[in-house]
DNA sequence: CTCATGTCAGGTTGACTGACATTG
DNA sequence: CCAATGTCAGTCGACCTGACATGA
């Protein structure tokens, strides 16, 4: 037993990084998410799949426009499509206007799935507006829409 | 050639979500700081390596302070300071006060790395100001530390 | 005996690139 | 012939949990 300063300290006392400012809140996000997904009955889904199903329109959507608007190739995309149709979450339908192309389509399982993302999104965002504040909610919002907007 | 509206529009007209606007901003940072440290001679570096070095004390830190500091497992920080090690940025010593401990210390080859990584945040957080402006840099750092110490 | 340190082994998540058949 | 769609195959980075030897 050493009676140097313990080693163990706690909390860093360091600048903190902003990378990491940024990448806790999007991981403790995804993680409380995949468990409500559980709870709710939907344990095959996690925080990606869930998230497909914001950028489905009712017409049905190519995998290609999935990939686009979650910023992904179409192959990771094709995955979280394969796996949530295999789980009935969507069905995937040709397109009449281009033979090559499906059209990837909500179930009604998957707006089950979807309202449930839609609500832990709201609840968060009201967890968050507590913590900051609405001013400074909307400051972060802006702030951020901004800073993707121009990189 | 169809005379419908174009399937493949634009960027989504979708209301951004916010879990990908505090996601993509570390990504493109995280691959960028990669890609530097490559340019600058130092190919097997990647950003968590790089990251690592920010936590280490002039007389040598602990895995174990190193994982509690970067917020992950003391395995994973093993693997991170394995490979800092096996290309000579970091070198590990018995740790004199405790002998299952070894004190992880900076060379002078990582030394130089941790320029490198200091001059990126530095260039980083210029290029974010100038994008944002100093008032909205400033309560970007201020409201993600809010949220992040409220989780 | 219990607890902390670090390492080993193995698994998982969420991506990536390249190649390909099909169709426009 | 060239470009786009979606899928197959393989790879990878960055973590994770569990088990363990060593030592405080």
């Amino acid at each position: 037993m050493s009676s140097k300063p313990p080693t163990t300290a706690a909390a860093s006392p360091r600048p903190e990084n902003l990378g990491v400012l940024l990448r806790e809140p999007f991981r403790v996000a995804s993680a409380r998410l995949h468990e409500r997904f559980a709870e709710r009955g939907h344990p095959d889904v996690r925080a990606p799949h869930g998230n497909v199903m914001q950028f489905l329109d009712d017409e049905g959507t190519r995998v290609s426009v999935l990939a686009e608007r979650a910023q992904m190739t179409k192959q990771a995309m094709g995955e979280l499509v394969a796996h949530l149709e295999s789980h009935g979450y969507v069905e995937r339908v040709p397109d009449p206007a281009d033979r090559r192309a499906k059209l990837v389509r909500s179930t009604a399982k998957g707006n089950e799935l979807y309202a449930i993302a839609r609500e832990f999104v709201a609840e968060t965002e009201a967890e968050w507006t507590e913590l900051l504040g609405a001013e400074r909610m909307r400051q972060l919002r802006g702030i951020l829409e901004d800073l993707n907007a121009g990189l």
